[in-house]
DNA sequence: GCCGTTTTCGGCCCGACTGTTTTCAGTCG
């Protein structure tokens, strides 16, 4: 799959054309073709073999070409062309705050930069700001953007990280009298697994106080920008938070435009444009009469332009808008859909609550069932169990079982996938359990085919049901296997294995880009699963859920949603 | 460079904020 590095080719010739003054249409439309290969449900090679290219959308003949030129040789003359004239690493400039294609450019002229420790010299020097454009503020902005260009560039964060943040601020604002409504929107609100900045929309007559109060929030660093309609704020723990303003009968319009993702907004307000209409954040208005048609509710916005409601977890611009014009949305996998948790650890390994706990906080949350997975014996750092203390777990839960029906405990077991593809126990033993979840815990560093067959073997174990976090990295913290994911997929359904989709926001692994795949090209079932080691880790549920609904998940696709029954049914009708 | 239920040419989302200007360009989302 070598998407990927072919969005990053695209990438650098909408940057280096940018540079040098290319028609800007040109260049967005490179960035188009980047974003929709980035997001491709299928390898771009598997396309290119069939000469299917042109179906992506924003692909047309030259773009074609220049992908199947990358895909033969390795390079792109256009790119290579440009990159003569105008060093790739110019491109790192424009990440620091108030650099933009312009000012990179005027720098490289004047004074020959081209990397950002010749630009902080510069800067120092007093150098920047005589030149045209620049000015005394400027060169001061970007010293003190140099200074935080490491930490904010610290990349995304978890949403498991942004939402509760974003919450707590929300709360605090609530306190202002002067708010009528507040929405977290966002890639937040599109639960998108990371994020770079919190935006928050209000609903406010009386806009100077409800500013007043968000700027001297006790978590504000400094103040990016502060007007009356919109202000950003630099969080103490380098988080960008928005803030926007509107009155109350924008609502619908502002939470539309506010939620994005831009590219979607961009797709929706071109399709406007075609029925001689415009979309902005205050409403959708007649271009001619430049009457507002409506603006207060979102599903109004989008019924306005002829199109259904559209999941705000859809809104990037992977083929919702046209299926939505179509009428064929999917009906997404709800939080409310979720009948179990089936990825669980208790005090019986490294967990922090008994079984009975666990039961009762799945009661709480409307489940009909959990799965009790602790590790085994071979993960020794999580007090890994034998089957003599597993059996011993057995009886807890048929206790258990007997006092919460019809509420059902199972005994599951997370495997250790070992460096040789075996797991903890014989096939014998394994029979145990009511169904076995299996993953990777050591040995994360292996070569892609090595890795890849561990995987594979381990689902040749009876009672191997789940693959769990198959991907295996760590948000911010540690990168994936090396695997390759399509024979992990391809296996999976031979032997109707379902593919964890974890919820825990350090992981959130599969990702919905290969969970999307996963079910476009195998139609493989998931399970989402907290991989809680308390009960208050089992509300991650929303964040697993995010990512399936970002992958165009139904019920159907999602194990954990199937009744008690449906679900014995899929684990074998043991017990 | 892409695209077409008005178009194979002539369009291509839209507005807020800031600083450098003296009416607007650049950046950002």
């Amino acid at each position: 799959m070598r998407n990927k590095e072919v969005a990053q080719k695209f990438y650098e010739l909408a940057g280096l054309s940018e540079l040098a003054e290319e028609n800007p249409f040109k260049v967005r439309a490179y960035l188009e073709v980047a974003q929709q290969i980035e997001n491709l449900p299928v390898p771009v090679e598997v396309l290119a073999e069939n000469e299917k290219l042109t179906s992506i959308k924003g692909v047309g003949k030259a773009s074609a070409n220049k992908i199947l030129q990358y895909l033969n040789t390795g390079r792109i003359d256009k790119l290579e062309e440009l990159k003569e004239k105008i060093p790739l690493s110019l491109l790192e400039l424009k990440k620091v705050p108030e650099l933009g294609a312009r000012r990179a450019k005027i720098l490289f002229d004047t004074l020959g930069i081209e990397s950002v420790e010749s630009l902080k010299k510069a800067a120092i020097q007093g150098k920047i700001r005589n030149l045209p454009g620049f000015g005394e503020k400027i060169e001061k902005k970007i010293l003190e953007g140099l200074k935080d260009i490491r930490s904010r560039q610290m990349e995304r964060i978890s949403i498991g990280i942004a939402l509760p943040l974003a919450e707590s601020i929300v709360e605090e604002l609530k306190e202002s009298s002067s708010i009528e409504k507040i929405e977290i929107c966002g890639s937040i609100r599109r639960m998108k697994r990371t994020i770079r900045d919190i935006d928050i929309l209000v609903v406010s007559g009386n806009p100077v106080p409800v500013m007043d109060k968000f700027v001297s929030l006790d978590l504000v660093k400094n103040v990016i920008v502060r007007g009356e309609k919109k202000s950003s704020i630099l969080s103490r723990e380098n988080v960008q938070v928005d803030l926007r303003v509107i009155q109350r009968e924008s609502f619908g319009a502002a939470i539309q435009y506010f939620t994005g993702s831009k590219e979607h907004n961009i797709k929706i307000r071109e399709l406007a444009n075609k029925r001689n209409l415009k979309v902005n954040e205050y409403g959708v208005f007649d271009l001619e009469t430049n009457k507002c048609i409506t603006s207060e509710t979102e599903e109004s916005i989008y019924e306005s332009i002829g199109l259904p409601w559209i999941p705000p977890e859809m809104r990037e611009d992977r083929g919702e808008v046209e299926i939505a014009i179509e009428g064929r949305l999917p009906e997404l996998v709800k939080l409310s859909d979720i009948k179990g948790d089936i990825h669980l650890h208790s005090l019986y390994s490294d967990g922090i609550n008994s079984i009975e706990e666990m039961a009762r906080q799945a009661v709480q949350l409307g489940y009909n069932y959990i799965v009790i997975t602790d590790h085994a014996r071979a993960l020794g750092v999580a007090n890994g169990l034998s089957i003599e203390r597993y059996k011993g777990e057995r009886e807890e839960i048929e206790r258990l079982n007997r006092k919460f029906a019809p509420f059902k405990i199972f005994l599951g077991t997370e495997l250790n996938i070992l460096s040789d593809g075996s797991v903890d126990f014989s096939p014998e033993e394994l029979a145990l359990f009511d169904i076995c979840l299996a993953g990777i815990h050591s040995g994360m560093n292996q070569e892609k085919e090595k890795i890849t067959n561990r995987i594979i073997k381990a689902m040749s174990y009876k009672g191997v049901k789940v693959i769990t976090h198959p991907m295996g990295g760590l948000i911010g913290r540690r990168d994936n296997y090396a695997l390759d994911l399509d024979s992990v997929f391809r296996e999976a359904k031979n032997r109707n294995i379902a593919i964890e989709i974890n919820a825990s926001p350090q992981r959130l692994d599969l990702d919905d880009i290969n969970a999307r795949r996963a079910k476009d090209m195998y139609s493989l079932n998931f399970e989402v699963g907290t991989d809680a080691h308390s009960i208050e880790a089992m509300k991650d549920m929303r964040y697993g859920v995010g990512v399936a609904r970002r992958a165009w998940l139904t019920k159907d696709d999602v194990i954990n949603t199937f009744s008690s029954a449906k679900f014995e049914e899929f684990i074998g009708g043991k017990r």
